[in-house]
Parts: structure tokens; C-alpha cells; sequence
DNA sequence: TAAAAATACTCCATAGGTATTTTAT
DNA sequence: ATAAAATACCTATGGAGTATTTTTA
């Protein structure tokens, strides 16, 4: 027998409602000449008029009221199905502090409804351990990193900044070069800034879990400065510290990393559909820039 | 949230049988890659992993078990649905005798479960009287007739027979020419064969339902001789009747006739698939020829 | 190496859009 | 006359086929 079209079927329930092809299509944002051929081709499948478009408009017929009853139910039924199967499945992103998730995290969760989407905070010295050890099955990174065995994707470019105590001579001066800073220690790996003019100040806590919090205290404590994303500028403030942005210093390269053996369907949707809602997103933070 | 395909699903279910793409693609007339691409699909659809194909062939994931338990029942209730909408419907078709209808009946039963056809036999008289009351939804006619307000289908050329006597001089020839009958009464209206040489005796009961074996009764009694499709020669004998192909009448031309203003999806289909099958059926039927 | 699944490509059917016609009040 | 549904026509996506490659036991 042939297969019903569940697509056909919904569209049905929204126009039983309306009574109305233009109002229904526009519900369903869909031009009115589609929704009238897919419920011609419903009746066709079925083998049975479902709406009386005559006198004083469309009306449904017996048959249409036989499935305007248990249509519902069974399109319900499939939507249950889906959940049940994506039962306990769960997604892991790392992010990087700064960054954006939040529209993936939605397209992914509406696009499979039962999944569980985590998101869990990184730092650059381990954003592709969690990768290795099956901690997260994606993660935002920034180059370089080492993409032996790794599918990614480029996002965007983000310009790098500067964090400065408040009693800095550059404190409030927006922009500075590197040259400005060599008189300063690196409160980081000096692999995270290639070209580093001063001294390197690496805190021991920076080994473990070295998050922005953390970073911003080194600094306040005058410990040396730190260079981190622009746009995480945005998201983190305290009062003892003011940021530049460092002119010369190239932008990071910002990418969406998956585990290339690890190949799953939610993962070629997030590595299909996530990289322009990243980005998307991350053009609209920076030009809503405050 | 996307609507899940439940012809990807039934593909499913059976590979799910098999585990086995070549096999399971056979069983549904497909070949290994259509049913490789769509299982992919569905895993992609449902953001969930299905078969594990590794090691020593194909298994169910965990993913995989979970569905099986679950699609079995939402086709099923897909194909109760279709039933239940049908509830109800029947299509009646009247029919010429020596016309094969059951390959139509079959097929539409088959493309509609649920939906319940009827066959009504009638003759020539009547046989577009039936439609005009709505007595039937399409029936099988003979040209000529007044096609005004019909819908149309030739469907094939039937040459025309005469039931004889078996006492009648011609009886066991064959084939015989109209001029051969000059002297035989024709036991039928004078409008079913045009061009008739000889008297014409019109019995009473032809008025009313001149079946078949009516005819041949009319025959074996010495009333007159009666002009029948060759087919109807096929499925109706009797001891004291024989009958001839009559060599310079011309076929009778076969055709599938609806109202034209009625129009439903059965008769769409039936007028869409109905010709196809029913020339299909008389083709084999007169190449299978005793 | 042999069997099974996946990929590359081509073709056709179908869904969707815009523009237009038909129909019914 | 007008509003609503149907039809005509075009485009693009997706499904199915054949041929081929990749994978794994």
C-alpha cells in the first residue's frame, strides 16, 4: 500500500482549522497553490474527497471529519516515536569563553526534539583534550592547534585583546601595538601568543583550569597581562581591569572541531547547519557591540 | 519538527528483518544502494544511528531496537487511518459481459484498502442508463452511444460474433458475412447493429433486462439470431447454440465511461490506471484462446 | 580476496514558487 | 465584482537507477 505522507497529512489538520487555503498556507509558510495541490494529492492518496469547496466556501466532507479525527492522533503518535528513539541520546559542545552557542544549541533541540544538548566551558590550553577523551563531541577552538585527526571548520576571524590592570600607562587607550606591551609579563603559555615581546609569567593554577575569571585575577594581582578574544570582552568585566585591543597581533582563527573517526548524524547536522548559525551569530554580537 | 517518512521507516523495518541491505532490497523491490542511501537518510532524519555496520556484518544499535519496537505500530496506525477514511466508500462499475474486470477491481482494492468495488453487469440497452442514475460510478460500454456529459476511454476493438441455432445452416462455420443472414431475424433492438440485411424480432423481454443467456434463449428457439462480442463467446456456451464471427461488421469499439461531472480521486485513478490494465487483460484473455 | 555497504553520476518525479485563470457568491 | 481556489509554468531538490569504489572479515 502506499505510504501517507505525514507532511501532506499536517498540512490537512491546519487547513481543517482554518477552512481557509490562504490563511492555512501562511500558517504553514507555504503559498496557497502548494497547499491546494498537496491537499489534492492527499485526496488522491487516499482515495477520498476530504473538503467540499463549494457554495459559500470549503466545508469539510464526511471523510474529511473520519480524518480530521485520527489524523492528529497518528501525526502525534510519530512526533512520540522520534522522542523515544533520541531517548538518552546527548551532545556535548565545549565552547570557548566568549563565543556563542546558543543558536545551535536551539536549531539542534528543535530540530531533534528529545535530544540533549550540553555545553561545557573550555580554555585554550585544553579545548581539544575533551575532543580526545570523548569529554565533548565538538568544540569551538582556536587556532593553531594541532588538526591531526580532526574535521574543522573555519568560523570567523576575532581581532585579539589585551587585559590590563586599571593603573596601566595603556589603561584606557582602546588600542595598543605590541611594542606598547614589552614591558609586561604574559600571565599565559607563550604558545598562546606566538611573538610575545616580554617575559612569560606562567601561574601555576593556569595548568589546571585556567578560565577567564582566573586570568583576569592574575592580572588585577599585577602578575602580567593577558591576551584574550575580543569578544569575550563583552561578556566579562570587572572593575580592576580595562581591556585594548592589540593592533598588531593577528586575529584568531576561531573553528568548529569534531573528532574525524566520530561520525554521527546529529554531528554532520551541527557540522552542516552550525558553522553559518555560528557565525550569524557571532556578526550580530559584534555589531550590536556596545 | 521535521515529519518523519514512514516509507524510510517501513525500509527500515524490513532491513531491520534481514539485516542485510541486498537481501532487504530485493524483498522491496529496490536495489542495495536506493535502500543504503535511504536508511542514511532516516538516521539523518532522526539524528540517531540505526545499524551498526562493522564488524561481521550489520547489527541494531541501541538506537535501532528502540525504533523497531516503535515502528511496526505507527504503520499500522498509518494504514488504519487509511482504512478508516474509506469507511464506507464503495465504486461500482458496471460491466458488458465477456469483459474482464477483476485486474481493475484487484488493483484499486489493492491502491485502497479499505475502499469496496462493486461489479453491476449490464447490456447494451442500458448501459449508460446506469451511470445517468448514479446506479454506478463507471461502467464498461459499447460504442456507438450519445457521449454528451461523459468522460471517455477507448479501450480496444472487439469483432463482433453471432450466436446460431445449431440447426442454422451456417452453424460450425466460423465465420460468416452478413449476405449469409439476409435470411435470419435479428432478435435484438435494430439501433445494436447497424446495417442488419434481414427482419427484425424484437422480444418482449428485451425491453426489460436482455441478459446473455436471455439472448441465447431466444436463440435456441428459433426466434432469431443475436450479435454478440466474440469475447462474450468465451464465457458463455450452451449445448444448443453455436457461434460465428461475422466477417464485414465492424468491431465493436470497447470503452471506460464516467460522468463527466462527477469527479472523485477512486475515479481519477480508476480512469488514470483502469485502461492500462483492462486492454492489458482482454489482450491476454484473447491471445489465450480456446 | 570476496562479499557487503557506500559513493559517483545521471535521470526523472515531485514540491515549491510566481503569475494567471477559473469559479462561485 | 470580488475573493478564493485551481491551473500553468518554471526551478530545484531528492529519490531511484547503474556503475564503481571502499571496506572488512
Amino acid at each position: 500500500m502506499a505510504d501517507l505522507d505525514l507532511r501532506r497529512l499536517r498540512y490537512f489538520v491546519t487547513l481543517a482549522g482554518t477552512l481557509n487555503y490562504g490563511r492555512a498556507a501562511e500558517a504553514l509558510h507555504l503559498a496557497q497553490p502548494a497547499l491546494s495541490r498537496a491537499i489534492t494529492a492527499l485526496e488522491r492518496e487516499l482515495g477520498v474527497t476530504l473538503f467540499d469547496r463549494s457554495r459559500s466556501g470549503t466545508r469539510l466532507t464526511a471523510a474529511g471529519e473520519r480524518l480530521l479525527r485520527e489524523a492528529p492522533g497518528l501525526l502525534r503518535a510519530a512526533e512520540t516515536l522520534q522522542r523515544r528513539v533520541r531517548e538518552g541520546q546527548t551532545l556535548t559542545i565545549g565552547f570557548l569563553p566568549g563565543s556563542i552557542l546558543t543558536p545551535v544549541v536551539r536549531h539542534l533541540e528543535r530540530r531533534f526534539p528529545g535530544l540533549r544538548v550540553d555545553m561545557l566551558r573550555t580554555s585554550w590550553t585544553d579545548q581539544l583534550t575533551g575532543l580526545r577523551d570523548g569529554r565533548f563531541d565538538a568544540c569551538l577552538a582556536q587556532r593553531p592547534f594541532d588538526d591531526d585527526g580532526l574535521t574543522v571548520v573555519d568560523l570567523y576571524a576575532e581581532p585579539r585583546a589585551v587585559a590590563l590592570p586599571v593603573g596601566h600607562p595603556y589603561a584606557g587607550k582602546g588600542e595598543v601595538s605590541l611594542a606598547d606591551l614589552a614591558g609586561d609579563a604574559l600571565a599565559q603559555p607563550a604558545a598562546a601568543v606566538p611573538g610575545w615581546p616580554g617575559p612569560v609569567t606562567l601561574p601555576a593554577s593556569c595548568a589546571v583550569t585556567p578560565t577567564v575569571e582566573e586570568k583576569f585575577e592574575q592580572v588585577a594581582a599585577g602578575r602580567g597581562v593577558v591576551v584574550i578574544a575580543e569578544s569575550a570582552t563583552r561578556y566579562y568585566r570587572r572593575p580592576d581591569v580595562t581591556f585594548a585591543r592589540v593592533r598588531d597581533l593577528p586575529p584568531a582563527q576561531v573553528c568548529l572541531v569534531t573528532d574525524a573517526r566520530r561520525r554521527s548524524p546529529v554531528l554532520r547536522e551541527l557540522m552542516a547547519a552550525g558553522p553559518g548559525l555560528l557565525r550569524a551569530a557571532h556578526a550580530d554580537a559584534a555589531s550590536t557591540d556596545a
